[in-house]
DNA sequence: GCGACAG
DNA sequence: ATCTTGTCGC
């Protein structure tokens, strides 16, 4: 089966695929260590993000991955493909799985676990870009995102205090009733305004398990530390691209 | 037609 | 995601 996030696709190619991804995809835990092994730096977890460059025809994507044992950096790299079709909610990764694809094939290291930039089980047929990429890949993964692509809270989501997280089921536009993902409060102020992260499996993680690994992966921001020093490392060399082609 | 929408 | 400085508030 190839299951490879071709941009060329139909609309409803893509999202038979992504049906397919979902059948093909495990949301229960299938790991051999444990937030507990992330902690003490017996486990590797790698974060991935982008950036972009879309002063250019056609527009490219910068992908960056960093991997981290505990608190240290292992490993830093990055690729820069084109990109071939807009963002269409539902369809993120196919349009930008190809790109992490290509980055996560200059890896050096073997990471246990991925962290993507977007939703995994939290979607509308399951199949979010970490659920696609990490069935690909057939290594557990977690989608982290920012934002709510659909699902419902089970509670209110505002201000909840740090460590807090709230269940998201699905809703009536998804086909499960089941837990997709947890909002998730990794970092709080008093005053309670921080939003919360909608963590989900991605593939071959539990929702709960989901958690506990960015729990575990730790950080004095709100993103957890492999995810945000991918975000970083993605801008720094997106700048270093930008300079190179001015 | 209305509403809702990861990055 | 990206375009972008200062600024309101604890």
């Amino acid at each position: 089966m190839d299951f490879a996030p071709d941009p060329a696709l139909s609309r409803s190619e893509m999202e038979s695929l992504q049906r397919e991804i979902a059948a093909a995809a495990t949301f229960t835990d299938d790991i051999d260590f444990t937030p507990e092994d992330v902690r003490d730096g017996d486990a590797l977890v790698a974060g991935v993000d982008q950036a972009f460059l879309l002063d250019e025809d056609p527009e490219r994507a910068l992908s960056a991955v960093v991997v981290a044992r505990g608190g240290e950096v292992i490993e830093r790299t990055h690729a820069v493909t084109e990109l071939s079709i807009p963002y269409i909610p539902g369809l993120l990764a196919f349009r930008e799985g190809g790109p992490i694809l290509a980055a996560l094939d200059t890896l050096e290291s073997d990471p246990d676990l991925f962290l993507f930039d977007g939703s995994g089980r939290i979607h509308y047929r399951e199949a979010g870009l970490a659920t696609h990429v990490g069935v690909i890949t057939n290594t557990p993964s977690v989608g982290v995102a920012k934002s709510l692509l659909c699902g419902e809270p089970r509670a209110s989501v505002d201000g909840l205090a740090e460590g807090e997280r709230v269940a998201i089921d699905g809703d009536d536009q998804m086909p499960t009733d089941e837990v997709v993902g947890y909002a998730y409060q990794s970092r709080q102020f008093d005053s309670g305004r921080i939003n919360p992260l909608y963590i989900s499996p991605g593939h071959r993680v539990s929702a709960e398990t989901a958690v506990e690994f960015v729990a575990a992966c730790g950080g004095e921001y709100k993103l957890p530390e492999p995810t945000r020093q991918a975000d970083a490392y993605a801008d720094e060399k997106k700048q270093e691209y930008a300079d190179t082609n001015a």
